[in-house]
DNA sequence: ACATCGATCTACT
DNA sequence: GTAGATCGATGTA
């Protein structure tokens, strides 16, 4: 049997355009993780573009040693240590030199469901990674992924080919105090596995 | 050096 | 619905 590993991965090219378009794009690809522990994947059902024009993003003041990533070449993992507790995953996005990145804010879990109940032991199935700081947890991704590639490695965006077509939904953004008025939060309409419900289609 | 602030989550009311 | 945990990065002195 053939496993999410064995997908075709999605080119750095992928990365290249737009945050905003990326982030839209992403819903549906597999997030795929092939850790010590074994491997595992997630549907990519949520997710926030930033951009360099955008107060939200952590790029905005210019370059500093924790987002220096977000300078580099697109189609790299920003990881970054937020609230004390949590690792976030965003992915580069862009052409180099222009900051830009995608928030991860949740996952379908497909694939090592084992791996990940292991990694958030006493957590009910629906709460797995259906956020930011959750999915990072259950896959085990942390700071050591900061800069890492996207389209080699142990941490890959694969496409699965076609599946059911899911309406796309834009919001708001989350847990952000600039920028509210820019609705580059984009969700898989109705997904369970959404951290919050979205707005409108 | 020190104070402030998070792109959050959990547990509890 | 909301309080509290918890610590690295950043900005100011």
């Amino acid at each position: 049997m053939t496993g999410p590993a064995d997908l075709p991965v999605l080119p750095q090219s992928f990365y290249l355009p737009d945050s905003r378009i990326v982030a839209r794009r992403l819903l549906g690809r597999l997030l795929v993780r092939e850790s010590p522990q074994g491997v595992m994947a997630g549907r990519i059902v949520e997710t926030e573009a930033y951009r360099a024009d955008d107060p939200a993003c952590h790029a905005h003041g210019g370059r500093t040693e924790r987002n220096s990533v977000m300078f580099g070449p697109p189609g790299h993992a920003y990881v970054y240590f937020s609230y004390g507790m949590h690792h976030l995953l965003n992915f580069v996005t862009e052409p180099e030199g222009t900051p830009g990145a995608v928030l991860i804010r949740a996952l379908e879990p497909v694939f090592g469901l084992e791996f990940m109940r292991g990694n958030r032991p006493g957590v009910p199935e629906r709460q797995l990674t259906n956020g930011p700081g959750k999915l990072t947890q259950a896959m085990s991704i942390d700071i050591s992924e900061n800069g890492a590639t996207l389209y080699e490695g142990a941490l890959t965006v694969r496409d699965p080919g076609a599946g059911k077509r899911e309406a796309v939904v834009s919001s708001a953004r989350i847990g952000i105090s600039k920028g509210c008025e820019l609705e580059w939060r984009y969700c898989l309409s109705g997904n369970p596995w959404l951290s919050r419900s979205c707005g409108r289609p």
